[in-house]
DNA sequence: TTAGTGATATCC
DNA sequence: GATATCACTAAA
């Protein structure tokens, strides 16, 4: 299995989410089945967290691709997001679900996942990577969930990728 | 369908 | 300093 490198993450985030399904996500050993990812595509894109500027919080969506963005939602689930595309661009892809463990929030408990990895790298970080296993499925889009404050048109996008059973 | 949870942003 | 919001889950 290879691990995915800067150059597979420093690209525009709707490549990089349709191409993460299917990968292996790897923590702490375990290998994981991503079956789920959505695409947020910076400023302009009104359901991005960074889409109405900088702050404390957003900022790690501007660090480089292969970033990690874990940010604690509802006061009780930890989302994971990897960040994508140029650097000072808050790009980014949440990943929403494996296999093994539907649900972004459950995923997140199943692996152990906390703010503790926010603003590590899957690039080299040796807790969390992502590997290739060689592994090709088909890939079906939909629209995002759980984005009601964002615009009607960004909530139409059919930037949700899921891998098809 | 509804409650629960706590960091963040936004308002005094 | 206070409160409204939120990319969710579990229990019913």
């Amino acid at each position: 299995m290879t691990r995915l490198d800067e150059a597979f993450f420093h690209r525009p985030c709707l490549e990089v989410a349709r191409e993460l399904v299917g990968k292996l996500l790897v923590v702490n050993g375990s290998c994981l089945r991503i079956s789920e990812t959505e695409a947020y595509c910076g400023e302009g894109d009104t359901a991005c967290h960074a889409h109405k500027g900088r702050t404390p919080r957003t900022e790690v969506l501007y660090a480089k691709a292969g970033t990690v963005y874990v940010y604690l939602c509802y006061g009780i689930h930890w989302l994971l997001n990897i960040v994508t595309g140029e650097q000072e661009q808050p790009e980014a892809v949440l990943i929403r679900a494996c296999l093994e463990a539907p649900g972004p929030g459950r995923l997140t408990k199943a692996l152990g996942i906390t703010g503790k990895y926010n603003r590590s790298s899957v690039l080299d970080s040796q807790d969390l990577w992502i590997g290739d296993d060689g592994f090709r499925c088909e890939v079906e889009t939909d629209k995002r969930v759980g984005i009601g404050y964002a615009s009607q048109e960004d909530q139409n996008r059919l930037w949700r990728f899921k891998l098809k059973p």
